[in-house]
DNA sequence: CTTGACCTTGACACCAGTGTCAGGCGCTAG
DNA sequence: CTAGCGCCTGACACTGGTGTCAAGGTCAAG
């Protein structure tokens, strides 16, 4: 399929399906007139991809993973790049600490001079 | 004093200073070679300046802070800036609760395929 | 042939504080 | 005079996925 029908097909743009291309994430080959020929197995893998980076990797990162990472469409995620996720998880625990610790100084700038400071409560959002 | 001096007194870099300064945040005068000098009510307002970065606000909310919170050495927040720490303090709990969400994700693609995970412990970390 | 939709590559912009370099001037000690 | 340090301005790099534009090729419908 052209690149269109597959950013049609997975939601992100076709922009965004040339850079993970040009990474070599997707393994597509050119037709004679030079356009990109994706198969169907492209479908998951761009989607797999978009969903590593909401995780928060980076495409140099998604790059370095095993290529059972882009070619398994199950939930399972390949042994080898378990130790990526337990690396970004521990990343991720550090910015949640330094966040936690930046509320706090939040709260004592805003508790010293307001007294009446609100229980600590989650703002709901909508990111991804 | 001039612009080393400065650097010096308040660990910042004199990169930072003049970026700073040409913010317009830190009042300084010309000497007749146009050097900057800076009186010694410069360093508070510099460290506070960083204090507020360090706090994830932006030059640009800074400028818009009302001059209290430069000339002011205590730990008080002139009042009229107490309504942009409540946003950031928002803003931060935003992100906090994205990032708990994330770490949800993460931890239910490893728990999915490592059913042996540690329990919920935090990394420290050494920021700023 | 013409129109229009779709594809190609390449390049710039974005965010925002900081590092760093280049080219040049000021000032002081020898 | 000169060596050396400090200061000046201006500009580019960096991070990194994405939007967007330019200039041009492909191809099917009319």
């Amino acid at each position: 399929m052209n690149i269109g029908e597959l950013a049609r097909r997975t939601g992100s743009s076709a922009r965004s399906i040339r850079h993970y291309d040009k990474a070599g994430l997707l393994a597509s080959h050119r037709r004679d007139n030079g356009y990109r020929d994706f198969s169907d197995e492209a479908v998951p893998q761009v989607m797999q991809v978009a969903r590593m980076i909401r995780l928060g990797f980076s495409l140099e990162e998604i790059t370095t993973f095993p290529p059972c990472m882009l070619r398994q469409v199950t939930n399972a995620v390949c042994p080898d790049a378990l130790a990526a996720h337990r690396e970004r998880l521990a990343e991720v625990d550090r910015q949640l600490f330094d966040l936690a610790r930046l509320r706090e100084r939040l709260l004592t700038v805003l508790g010293a001079n307001e007294p009446h400071l609100p229980p600590t409560e989650r703002a709901p959002h909508e990111p991804s």
